[in-house]
RNA sequence: GGGCGCGUAGCUCAAUGGUAGAGCAGUGGCCUUUUAAGCCAUUGGUUAAGGGUUCGAGCCCCUUCGCGCUCACCA
């Protein structure tokens, strides 16, 4: 490990506390309180102290060190865990010439250290921890990328931090460590996930963990990544989706399934992708797309109610309300009503182009009925979305696991909600016509070019699952990281992510 | 993958093509109620890497690497 100079210093200062007998790392801690708990273990000393003399209130404090001011025979800094910070005050009368000498000399900001002491309050009221004896837990190495910062009323502004990206990302651990608001980010992440978890299980969905190894990958459009099992000789992806095996469990006798877990796309990076991902997936027996539609609003509106204890949500400058049931819309009259062209009046990809160039629109010669118009719906629609809102009454060839609508065989019972212009979630009615399902894959075989990457394999154990009788569904996807990016005001995914994909860096 | 922008001390940032600087952090002092503590002094740079133009390059040109924004791609 090549050492900068700020850390050769710090190195030496490990070395010489060895030398005198004092263990840089030692192997156990004994705080009896948190920082938190501290506080308001005096708080309630004077509450009940009533006038009267107060009772003491001895603890042992344990965290990092995060600022420091010695002035002379004093010294205050403040020590920091995870509930909190609490400011310590150091005298010479109570630790002697030597204890201030030790802590001057040997301790630095970043240092995990224990102190005990009894708590007081400052002449200024500041609820402070008298240090009677104090222990170096975890030498600081190298400094954290932090310069100063201060408490106004509890909050903590800082001054000068880390705010380069490419080292937030790179190095997060410092990031977490420096940016308080960047670990609540991950709390609040953690909370969403727990309040899903918490609606579906009271609703008697089963929670299940499929393959993320598959021989075949389906469920979506998207390039896998691909990997290789060397004893049996056979090449595996990583999973693009969830849905084929979550809904042959539906076949199995589970109605009400769900998954929340990762999936893997070989695609683009951009603020709202990343190749790894965080999905919920949920299928529902005797449900359509409408009733999916409810179970959505109900179930954003109860993540909301958990985590914000709101459904004002303030996002890149709106305020977006999950207070009511979400705007619908069909997704022909929506074309209709911002590029001004009628799907229905249109049918083929030959046609449905020339319309499209008409109004002064550019678009790839050649493209399929399907991908145009969700082109269209990327450039015009969804960046309009700031609102919650469900669009639905999808083209059939760009869903070939969507059941028809009666009466209507160009269309299909899918929807897909957006908020904050942004794609949230995709859900549908689910096919369950196994000979349907199976000329559906025939379709979306010819529609690729034999070599095109995002051409899928056709898969036979899907089909036979469904074969054996599939329960009418309704099936729902949604991107975790954009709902976290939504409850915590984020613009890009690296945001919510912990350890965001970045291109390697060579070895120095 | 394309376009645009950025990369200077540990952190945050300066520097007409003309001696690479500041604040904080660090180091050495002073200081018994501070909280961005204060005061005095002081260390620290392969200006992302490599090449070129020039009397002279952090600055101009080329290449590479990384990051950001954006476009393309992304049922």
């Amino acid at each position: 490990m090549e050492l900068s100079d700020l850390e050769k210093v710090r190195f030496e200062k490990i070395n010489a506390l060895r030398a005198m007998g004092v263990e840089p790392y030692p192997t156990r801690a004994n705080p009896t309180h948190s920082a938190a708990d501290a506080v308001r273990a005096f708080e309630a000393a004077e509450a009940s102290a009533n006038g009267e003399s107060l009772p003491v209130v001895a603890v042992t404090l344990a965290g990092r060190l995060r600022s420091m001011r010695a002035m002379g025979k004093i010294t205050f800094a403040h020590i920091e865990d995870g509930s909190g910070r609490v400011q310590l005050f150091m005298r010479v009368n109570d630790i002697g010439e030597d204890g201030m000498k030790l802590f001057a000399d040997y301790f630095d900001l970043g240092d995990f250290i224990e102190a005990a002491g009894e708590m007081f309050r400052t002449r200024t009221g500041e609820i402070t921890l008298k240090v009677t004896a104090f222990s170096m837990l975890a030498k600081a190495l190298s400094p954290l990328p932090a310069a100063k910062d201060e408490v106004v009323d509890g909050q903590v502004v800082r001054h000068a931090t880390l705010t380069d990206p490419e080292v937030r990302y790179r190095q997060r651990y410092a990031d977490l460590a420096v940016n308080p608001e960047v670990r609540q980010i991950f709390r609040t992440r953690a909370a969403v996930v727990r309040a899903i978890r918490e609606f579906l299980d009271d609703r008697d969905f089963l929670e299940v963990e499929t393959p993320i190894l598959q021989p075949i990958y389906g469920g979506a459009a998207a390039k896998p990544f691909v990997t290789h099992h060397n004893q049996l000789k056979q090449d595996l992806y990583l999973r693009i989706s969830f849905e084929l095996y979550l809904k042959r469990l539906l076949v199995g006798g589970y109605e009400r399934v769900y998954e929340i877990g990762r999936d893997f796309r070989n695609e683009g990076v951009s603020f709202k992708h990343n190749p790894e991902f965080t999905q919920l997936e949920f299928y529902c027996a005797y449900a359509d797309y409408q009733k999916v539609m409810k179970l959505t609003e109900e179930m954003i509106g109860h993540v909301c109610d958990k985590v914000l204890g709101t459904r004002q949500v303030e996002f890149n400058g709106h305020t977006i309300d999950f207070s009511g049931p979400w705007k619908r819309l069909d997704l022909r009259q929506a074309l209709i009503d911002t590029v001004g062209i009628d799907i229905d009046q249109h049918l083929t990809g030959e046609s449905l182009e020339a319309a499209i160039r008409a109004k002064g629109i550019q678009v790839k010669p050649g493209s399929p009925r399907g991908k145009l118009i969700d082109g269209l719906l990327g450039d015009y629609i969804e960046p309009t979305l700031i609102q919650p809102t469900f669009l639905y009454d999808y083209p059939r060839d760009i869903s070939p696991l969507a059941k028809n609508r009666p009466n209507d065989p160009g269309t299909v019972e899918r929807f897909e909600g957006f908020v904050g212009g942004m794609e949230l979630c995709n859900a549908f009615t689910e096919l369950n016509d196994p000979l349907e399902q199976e000329a559906r894959f025939k379709e979306m075989g010819r529609a690729y070019e034999a070599d095109d990457e995002e051409r899928h394999p056709m898969d036979e154990d899907y089909l036979q699952a469904m074969s054996y009788g599939m329960p009418p569904n309704g099936g729902f996807g949604m991107g975790i990281d954009r709902l976290v990016m939504l409850l915590t005001d984020r613009r890009t995914i690296r945001e919510v992510l912990l350890f965001p994909h970045l291109r390697g860096r060579e070895e120095e």
